[in-house]
DNA sequence: CATGGAGACTCAGTTTTTCTATTCCTCCAA
DNA sequence: TTGGAGGAATAGAAAAACTGAGTCTCCATG
């Protein structure tokens, strides 16, 4: 069986796009510029020879097709991603590896993370302060630290706990690329991190 | 959500090679030489850390990850051009157009094809001899006429038919693209073809 | 044993695609 | 009216994909 389907890799423009219905947001998840974003849905939609998107002057709304479309995609990409990682032991390259400071580390549990296995989790501890450049160059994908900043562009979750006074502050940070912010990975650490750190 | 996802556009190079277990029929179908889809496996391979093919002297073979991955993929093509074809009126450029000489035409009934709307076909009848250069073009998807040839490095079909002499073998030729051979809407009409042909 | 064919691999070089960076435009809100 | 936000358009740069030629191994044939 042949298929005959649209460029595969604009359809993860589209999908992201119609989900922010932002292209500069699902550039920020993509890693690339709302220019190269905007280039790709047009790409699609040119090739589908149907609009997805009206192009409204303060913002975007999907089109009847784009709405139809948009979930069936979405499902689509679920599928996949629970099919590939099933089988991969690393994706681009490793797991999913976290960076964390000695500080923020002893606020955790002893067996902090626990589902390692299932999430695929890699965790690398003693990180320095300075190596929110090892989020940058992919060395790591999250780093968890007590305070700090400024992060550039990098996304932020402040995970609050106590004690903290104002003077110090002791909220947890989970710093990583704007792209991994809500990944599976993410946001499943996150959770955990709320539910973990003492109040 | 966001997805940790493979180079998507390498998944159809597996998904092809791993339904023929050959690099070169995959590159036939999708219009490409065997060295780029070895290439693009090879990537696939390295960004998932797992090797989806063993590469036996007398061909391949899935491993059991590729093999696990192989019908979650074929899967999620399927889904993608059944979600694809119901919004967009036209994949790559258009319809799926069927050229047809005037000889062929005369030999069918006359409300052929029955299923335009479902498949989405679109006939330009009248069509000359030399029109495989439309073929070639992507002008038209296919072209059926009765004989002839040859037609080089494109996909042929016959459907016998009588009566045909051995002098003038009055057989229909559908001929296409070689990644086209067998997509669904090429093997509807062929089987419809079949149906319909006085014998 | 050659020998030839088929199919996969590699690698350099080219072509195609994608991305960036800049500039422009429109609309909205202050 | 002005400034900011977001999308569109463009040229040029960067990255990815593809080709084409040569190599290798295995297998079938004579």
């Amino acid at each position: 069986m042949t298929y005959r389907l649209p460029s595969l890799n604009t359809l993860r423009a589209f999908e992201a796009a119609a989900r922010h219905l932002s292209f500069k947001m699902a550039a920020s998840e993509l890693g690339v510029t709302a220019g190269a974003v905007s280039q790709q849905v047009k790409k699609l939609e040119r090739s589908l020879g149907v609009a997805l998107f009206r192009r409204l002057p303060n913002g975007l709304l999907l089109t009847v097709e784009g709405e139809t479309y948009l979930p069936q995609v979405s499902k689509v990409f679920e599928d996949l991603t629970e099919a590939t990682e099933a089988i991969a032991p690393k994706i681009n390259g490793k797991k999913f590896t976290i960076g964390i400071s000695s500080k923020a580390m002893a606020l955790l549990p002893k067996n902090w993370p626990n589902h390692c296995d299932s999430l695929k989790l890699y965790v690398r501890d003693s990180i320095q302060t300075t190596d929110i450049e090892l989020v940058r160059s992919n060395e790591i994908d999250c780093l968890i630290r007590l305070g700090g900043g400024p992060y550039g562009d990098l996304a932020l979750v402040t995970i609050p706990s106590s004690p903290s006074t104002k003077e110090h502050p002791e909220e947890l940070h989970f710093i990583c690329k704007p792209g991994l912010a809500d990944c599976r990975q993410s946001k499943a650490i996150i959770e955990d991190l709320i539910e973990v750190v003492p109040i």
